[in-house]
DNA sequence: TTGTTTTTTGTCAAAATATGAGAAAAAAAT
DNA sequence: ATTTTTTTCTCATATTTTGACAAAAAACAA
């Protein structure tokens, strides 16, 4: 974390950085000890993103993450065209099957889950809205990499050699597309303790009509609850919810 | 939306109010145009707030806002302890009372609802996590700047003259404290289509022991629903609860 | 209150780098 | 394959950022 970033900008940004789940609160002095620039700097720096409202003053002269943040995932929320087709159906699966319902989606190189539908009996999820996922384990990547164009697929393939491996998928090129192109002609993916040792998933893409994969649509409990379904009628019901998602978008 | 920021990091940061929710997409073609900056300089803003996954290349050359902000999002809410600890409560204050509950906190100058735990009937909320909302309108902001210093609110006063005659408020400084100590006093505050017409609301502040106010807790449901209730037990159980989370924190 | 320390903001010259013009390359579109 | 558009590159210039130092403000102590 100790790169000269050669821009400016680029530095004033890697502020943000800091701040994460286990250090939410910095002190102006150790975002200048953290940055390496000198106090007026490090005080402009706040300063900026204090006024951009990306940061906060909180007690005792501790900053956070500002409001601006909130506002501005409200506004991807309201933007997100699968969000917006996809929550009433969600909340129908809850209902219909008491297991809670996650829609995913690729940001980046970086699969978050945008939104997660609990059930009355919640399975204690530990990933939530915003919190990144393995690209490589669980079904929800699965489904969504199995959907995509070998070209991209390809690219994460040589970006990502060592949580491949990892997680235990094909290291040859050839049998990691292969893998993939399984999973793409079943059209979902069955996932048991894969992620967590005691949750279970399918999980289904939210396909277009072109092809292009808007991320996944998942149901996900624990692997006992799971352990009693009739698998096919469960992956009917997904699928032909991920279908009525997607016909209305666009 | 022309002013000369003076400096680069804040001209590069203006990029992101662009993004709102009426218009959540932006060509880089647009960006430049609305910057007023050459191509190179925009192309250079908008890579670099890509670089920091503020920003996200969509489909067509559009960009959108990035999945950084879902993630920076999803570290405000693990590391807010009003959040952290009021959650389980929320959910069975809707269990009980079949309304919605609804936490808000005050960011700097603006309030914004920080979770919606909604009930099996939602009474359609128009506002939700991150949408900002009238400072001087509805229950929760009521009790929150009830139970600010005085300081602070003679400074919020002073600001907000405009919107504090639309809200009806009293215009004299004296005549407004008096307005908000009452409320004070009182320690809730029952809105009655105030905010929106067809809804009701009781909300309670979350002071800390030391007088600081974290934000408000409140309950929402539509005016003939809340019609129906005894407003004293109602308010009883959400200050109750309210007790129960602050006494939590720290 | 007053004095003392710490935190934060000015001032300013030197150095860095952001900027725009134009060209070139890469993508899209035809 | 060719045109058009979008995006990046190069580079000289000038604007800004930067850090040392100083000054002010705020927090803290007595």
């Amino acid at each position: 974390m100790k790169e000269k970033s050669g821009s400016s900008l680029a530095r004033m940004l890697s502020v943000l950085d800091l701040f994460t789940e286990p250090t939410p609160l910095w002190t102006a002095e150790a975002i200048i000890e953290a940055l390496q620039v000198s106090a007026p700097t490090g005080y402009r720096y706040v300063k900026t993103l204090v006024e951009a409202g990306l940061l906060q003053r909180g007690t005792d002269a501790h900053y956070h993450l500002g409001s601006r943040i909130i506002v501005l995932d409200h506004c991807i929320r309201m933007g997100d065209p699968v969000l917006q087709q996809g929550l009433p159906f969600m909340a129908e699966l809850v209902e219909k099957t008491g297991f809670e319902c996650v829609i995913s989606a690729l940001y980046g190189a970086q699969l978050v889950d945008t939104h997660r539908e609990y059930s009355k009996a919640p399975a204690a999820l530990s990933y939530g809205r915003g919190r990144p996922r393995p690209l490589f384990l669980g079904a929800a990547p699965k489904v969504i990499l199995a959907c995509m164009g070998s070209v991209a697929l390809r690219r994460l393939f040589a970006q990502h050699e060592k949580e491949i491996a990892a997680a235990g998928l094909p290291t040859e090129w050839d049998a990691f597309r292969r893998y993939y192109a399984a999973i793409r002609k079943a059209g979902y993916y069955f996932s048991d303790g894969e992620l967590e040792r005691t949750l279970a998933a399918v999980a289904v893409p939210l396909q277009k009509a072109d092809g292009h994969v808007l991320g996944a649509l998942s149901l996900v409990t624990t692997v006992s609850r799971m352990a009693m379904v009739d698998r096919g009628k469960l992956t009917d019901v997904v699928k032909r919810t991920a279908q009525d998602i997607v016909s209305r978008i666009l």
